[in-house]
DNA sequence: TGCAACGATGAATACGTATACATAAGATCG
DNA sequence: CGATCTTATGTATACGTATTCATCGTTGCA
């Protein structure tokens, strides 16, 4: 019906032409329509409708020099990231902005196609990537574009950085292990080197000192199932078991809980387990996890409000650094005298989480 | 150090003059570098990097009328559909190609977004979403960019599609089943009215027919982990348990399998257990589910070919329709007369799988 | 009625690149 | 050594839009 040959795209000047006016007009119609007076206005949208035009994004960003478009270099692994990006997406989408998507797995991935990226000359852009190098981060800067970390918190300081309060949540938990009398304590850290990993050990660390428990660290040495499946083993065979383990992130926190069974060993009963991130699987009763819920719809909003702000603060002395505190939730796994299983369980809210911000 | 003041950006016209050459050998020397002779390559090179020139994307499209950016549609909730986008991320960016993405959670919001989006001319576009209105479809395949409908078996015909093999899929799930000696099967869909809910009940209720075993329907009402909890109350209500139930999806069968264990039934001891999809979660020992795995990478490298293919075949005839074969993943919740916890779960391995080609 | 202010529109140009065409200088061959 | 072919580069233009400036018809007000 719709009359179809494959034909060179319709373009404003053609809607210019059977509506009568100049591309001009037209041009104003679609980004001012309040300057053009009505009837014009009217004819123009007829004929762009019979034409079926529809406006060229790339051709306006070569003379507006803005996108419209926020990039995120992501790692491809973790589910974690996975929900992250899905958050990213839709803030992104309400404000009207397009999502460039870079998902990598080896660091080295990162800096090559970073510079296929940077051609495309994003209005901001989200790095949740560990490093990058230093040069590159310099000559991003110079563009004019958006940079902001996310969740990583070594960043702060230099660039614009979005961040859960790692150190304060992971002492949340610790206080709430310390409450059920826990005196000794284990950490199984992800990677010894990332910061974020550092920051928990440290906020964990600090608050059961200050109620005299020792708290010991372990790396599992990914950020991954396996590795706390594997890690397990280690924990088996230790002479004596620790009284809980605060695993460094919800999914090595189910690897251990799996891992652990092989041993004979479930928690609440044998051992105390704790995550971080509040993943959606933390609620599903097969786990149960008692975690810090990080508020990931809040960081991501943050995240895109600093990089797709309408408000292009260039700021000048302290680059802004949001930190959004999470929220305990408490499963079956640290629930003591409780070894039976619970109720269907629910997904964590994200209500209750305050903010603070730093710098600028 | 480096000279950083916020300037205008560098342009190939700077670096034309700063290297005594016209922009138009500039340009030739990141096209196309074996036009222009080796020691007026270097010059231009050595102006590039000096001045931090960065070519112009946006500015190649509009010349070049190709974006080298590929869309993806894909729904905003399921552990399926995020690893798929990771996928897609890393094969597109295997090409050189760019990954746009809009995740929904509505389906209104994909008519309404998809607008947006069409005016940033891409190259290609992956469809992972449901429906789209006709008239769109017709509108999109006029402008030339290359449509792929993904795991969206109704639309092969109409558009180049991607999807995994379901009914062999299921129909592989209930040999093994019947295999085993089951007699009564209750298969637990997600979505009666998805395409591939009902490809794969077909699949699955025609080979338990051929072997006289019946095969009766219940609709989860979503494909989600609390749809199989919640579905898991109405299987413990009922007179008599199946001896199999066979789930549309793996993150419902994880569901159903916790919602199970509420009415003190586990797999395989009171009932066997299958999925479709294979997440990485199926091979978590927590779980270990016998499922249908997905050739994820596999159908996401075809998307990828279809949609941002550099063979730009305008398919005359029949669209181009790709058909994947899944593999089999025997878990423990098949496994008769063990109900012992297993080793450690290993994760789905993805070879095997074979592939069929159809129309064009 | 005359003049200023205003509202709506058209003409012209720039955004940064790719490429068709023209041109100049060597290279090749009789 | 002149004619032809090849190679390297410059000139000019187009891609589709946003925006500045100029223009022209109207209205408001004294």
């Amino acid at each position: 019906m719709v009359r179809s040959d494959r034909k060179r795209a319709v373009t404003s000047v053609d809607v210019a032409a059977a509506a009568g006016v100049s591309q001009a007009t037209v041009a104003r119609c679609f980004t001012t329509p309040e300057v053009v007076a009505p009837d014009t206005r009217l004819k123009i949208e007829a004929a762009a409708d019979r034409l079926g035009y529809v406006p060229n994004a790339i051709a306006r960003s070569l003379k507006s020099q803005r996108t419209n478009i926020v990039g995120a270099v992501v790692p491809a692994v973790g589910e974690y990231w996975q929900n992250v990006v899905t958050y990213f997406s839709r803030r992104l989408t309400a404000r009207g902005r397009q999502l460039l998507l870079f998902s990598f797995l080896d660091q080295e991935e990162v800096n090559e196609t970073l510079e296929a990226v940077m051609q495309y000359r994003l209005d901001g852009l989200i790095l949740a990537s560990a490093t990058i190098a230093e040069a590159q981060l310099a000559r991003m800067r110079q563009t004019g574009l958006s940079l902001v970390a996310f969740n990583h918190p070594d960043a702060a300081g230099i660039v614009p950085s979005v961040t859960v309060d790692n150190e304060a949540g992971a002492s949340d938990l610790a206080r709430h292990l310390a409450d059920l009398g826990c005196t000794r304590v284990l950490y199984l850290g992800g990677v010894a080197a990332a910061s974020t990993d550092r920051a928990r050990f440290r906020g964990a660390a600090r608050t059961l000192a200050s109620t005299g428990v020792r708290c010991n660290y372990m790396e599992a040495g990914a950020f991954t199932y396996e590795a706390g499946y594997r890690a397990a083993e280690r924990v088996g065979s230790l002479d004596s078991l620790p009284d809980a383990i605060m695993v460094g992130s919800d999914e090595v926190a189910f690897g251990m809980l799996d891992g652990l069974r092989r041993y004979g060993l479930t928690a609440p009963g044998d051992v105390l387990v704790t995550g971080f991130d509040g993943l959606p699987q933390a609620g599903w009763a097969g786990y149960d996890l008692t975690t810090l819920v990080q508020p990931a719809d809040r960081l991501a909003e943050h995240a895109v409000e600093l990089a797709a702000g309408d408000a292009a603060d260039p700021y000048d002395a302290q680059p802004p650094s949001v930190v959004v505190a999470g929220t305990l939730r408490r499963g079956l796994t640290t629930r003591k005298g409780d070894t039976e299983q619970g109720g269907p369980g629910s997904l964590p809210s994200h209500n209750g989480s305050t903010e603070r911000r730093a710098g600028q």
